[in-house]
DNA sequence: CTGAAAGCGCTTACAG
DNA sequence: CTGAAAGCGCTTACAG
C-alpha cells in the first residue's frame, strides 16, 4: 500500500496551503476556479482519500445516523428501513444499523457507540422496557432521537407510527360485518404500546357490536411466521371454536394459514384470517391476505425527514406524535361466516 | 447539554496527566490500581464519553467493519448477517451495513465511505459486474476484503459460499429418482457465479440421467417470492409441461407454490417443487419445502472469523475458496411423478 | 483569492 | 508508576 495521501501532500505538491486544498475539494466559492480544478485533478490522480475522522473531530459532525430496530430480518422493519435509506441517501448521510432483539443492554451498547462516533442523530424503535434514563443520556449528549413504530411512555420525543387501535378496529369490524361472532386475537405482547393498542382496538370493536369476548380467545405471544404456524393448533383446539382470527401481524397470519391448511382446513373459507402491516408478501399469499396497511414507507420517510430537519436546525418537534392512519385491504382470506359445529 | 467532558477535564480535576487517564480507562497495567479506580469512578460519575474519532485518528484503527450485500430484506442474506453479527459482537466491532441492490455505483459509494471512516475490514457479497478496479482501490488502501455468497472472477480474495453446482445437482437427482423426466429450472441469473453454477448442476444431472432439456424449461430471472409467484403461470403454460421444477431459491419456490395453488393445482402433488437455501420459512411452508441447505450460518461465521484473523494479522488467506457442502432436505413439496393428460 | 496557525480529543513513545 | 509533548489529518477564524 502506497504512502498515505493527505491534504498536506497535495498542498506541498502544488505549492498551495492545506487550507486552500481543503476549501477547493469542498468546492468553496472562496477558491478561484482554476486553482480548484488543478487541485481536484491532482487529488483524483493521486487517489486521495478524505479522512472523515479527522474532519469529524474538527467539525463535530460525523454524517452518521444510527437506526436501531428489533430485528431487520422482520420485513415490517425492512420496509421501513428501505424508506429511511432512501431519504438518508439523498442527504448523503451514512446509516449505521443495529438490531436490539428487545435486549435493553444491546440497545444501550449501540447508543453508546453512536455517542462515541459522534453520530448526528438516531432513529429507533425502542426495545421493550427501555428506561427513560437511557434516552436522557443520549439527549443530554446532544444526540437527537426520533422514534418509530413504538412509543416510550413519558418520553418527550417525536414518534411516527400507525394508529394501532384504529387498525385492529377496522379488521375486527370487517369480520363482524361478514357475520363472524366468535373472533380470536392471536399474537402480540402487552409489553409495548403497539401491543396494548391493537388489543384495545379489537376489544372495543367487539364490545361495540355487543359480542362476547372469551379470555381463551386471546392467544398472546406470537409475532413470527413460525409462532403463528404453531399457534394454529392451539387455535383449532379452542373450546367453542372461533370462526375467525384477528392476527397480530401478517407474519403471524401467514404462519397460521399454513398451520390451518396442514390441519386439513382451508384458510379464508373455513376460518377467516386478518393480518396487519400489509407486507409485500400479503398480496401473494394464498389465499391473498386481508390485512391492515400500516404505512411502513410513510413511517420511514417521515421519521427520516423529521430527524434531518432537526439536525439542520429547521425545527424541534419533540413531543410530536404522528399517527399514520391505517387502511383495510380486503382480499381472500376473509369470507362470510360459515357456521360449523 | 452540559459542558463536554474529555480526558483533560478528568485529568485536571484529579490532578493527573491525560496520559494516565487514557491508560487507566483502558485498564492498562501501567497504572496503579488505586489511581485507576479513582479515575474510572470519576469518569463514570461525570458521564464521560469516549471520543472514538479522536482515538481512531491517532491509532488508525476504527473498530468498524463494513458489510455489503445485495439486499438485507432477503432472508438468505439476513441469516448470514445474523451469524456475522454474532461473531463481530464478540470482538466488539461495530458493523456498518449497506445494500447495493446490484448497483455498482452504490457499492462504490459505500466502499468509499468505509475508506473515509478508516474501517478495519469489509465483508461483501459483490454486486453483479463489480470491476476489479473497485476491489483494487480498496485493497491498495489497506482495507481487507472477504467475499460471501458470490465470487468475483480473477480476484484473489478469500470467498465463503456454498457449492452451488453440487447443490442443484442434489435437487435435480432427487426429482429424477422420483420418476420425473420433464424438469424445469426457474429463476436466477447467469450474471453471477452462483447463477451459472446452479444452472450447470441442474444441466449435468439431467444429462447424466440422459434426460432431454428443452430450452423453454429454463425460465431465468426470478429471485423473489413475487417473481416466483408470477413465474407460476408461465410455467403452467409451458408446452409439453414439466412435472417438476428446480427453483433458484426458497423464495421463488414458495412464490411458485402460491401461484400453482391459485391456479387450482396442488403443489407437492400435481407439481413437485424444490427450493434452495433452506430458509427458516421452508419448514413451515405448506407443503413443507424440499430444499437444499446452503449453510448460511456457516458462511457468515467463517467469513467473519477469517476477516477478524486477517485484521489481527493472524493470517492472510487471500485466494482461499471455502465451498460449504450443501445438503438436501427432503420434505413434502416433492413426490413421485403422477403423469397427467 | 490565499496562507499561517491553532485546535478538535485522543494515544504513544520517551523521559524520569 | 506518572507526566510533558508531539502528532494523527482535517477545518476555521483571522490576516493579508
Amino acid at each position: 500500500m502506497a504512502q498515505k495521501i493527505k491534504l498536506s501532500t497535495i498542498a506541498d505538491a502544488l505549492g498551495v496551503s492545506t487550507a486552500t486544498v481543503s476549501l477547493a475539494l469542498r468546492d468553496s466559492p472562496l477558491v478561484a476556479e482554476a486553482t480548484k480544478e488543478r487541485i481536484k485533478a491532482h487529488a483524483r490522480q493521486m487517489g486521495y482519500i478524505y479522512n472523515r475522522r479527522a474532519a469529524s473531530l474538527r467539525t463535530s459532525k460525523s454524517g452518521i445516523i444510527g437506526v436501531v430496530v428489533h430485528d431487520i430480518m422482520n420485513p415490517f422493519y425492512g420496509e421501513i428501513l428501505k424508506a429511511i435509506e432512501t431519504e438518508l441517501d439523498r442527504s448523503r448521510h451514512t446509516f449505521l444499523l443495529s438490531n436490539h432483539y428487545d435486549n435493553v443492554e444491546k440497545q444501550r451498547d449501540f447508543l453508546d457507540t453512536l455517542l462515541q462516533l459522534g453520530a448526528d442523530g438516531v432513529i429507533m424503535s425502542p426495545a421493550i422496557g427501555t428506561p427513560l434514563d437511557d434516552i436522557d443520556l443520549v439527549l443530554r449528549n446532544g444526540l437527537p432521537v426520533v422514534l418509530i413504530a413504538r412509543s416510550i411512555p413519558r418520553a418527550r420525543l417525536p414518534v411516527f407510527r400507525g394508529d394501532d387501535a384504529f387498525g385492529t378496529g377496522l379488521a375486527t369490524k370487517h369480520l363482524i360485518s361478514l357475520g363472524h361472532k366468535r373472533i380470536a386475537m392471536i399474537g402480540g405482547t402487552d409489553d409495548t404500546s403497539t401491543g396494548r393498542d391493537r388489543f384495545q382496538g379489537y376489544l372495543q370493536a367487539m364490545e361495540k357490536a355487543e359480542l362476547p369476548v372469551k379470555p381463551e380467545w386471546r392467544i398472546p405471544g406470537p409475532r413470527t411466521k413460525q409462532a403463528g404456524f404453531e399457534a394454529a393448533s392451539e387455535f383449532l383446539a379452542l373450546p367453542d371454536k372461533p370462526t375467525a382470527a384477528v392476527c397480530w401481524n401478517d407474519l403471524v397470519a401467514i404462519g397460521m394459514m399454513n398451520g390451518i391448511r396442514r390441519a386439513g382446513l382451508v384458510p379464508g373459507i373455513d376460518i377467516s384470517i386478518t393480518g396487519y402491516d400489509d407486507l409485500e408478501e400479503a398480496a401473494i399469499a394464498t389465499p391473498a391476505l386481508t390485512t391492515v396497511w400500516n404505512g411502513q414507507p410513510e413511517v420511514g420517510r417521515r421519521a427520516a425527514r423529521a430527524l434531518l430537519d432537526r439536525i439542520d436546525g429547521v425545527k424541534d418537534q419533540s413531543g410530536t406524535l404522528e399517527l399514520i392512519r391505517p387502511e383495510l385491504h380486503i382480499r381472500q382470506s376473509t369470507s362470510p361466516v360459515k357456521e360449523r359445529n
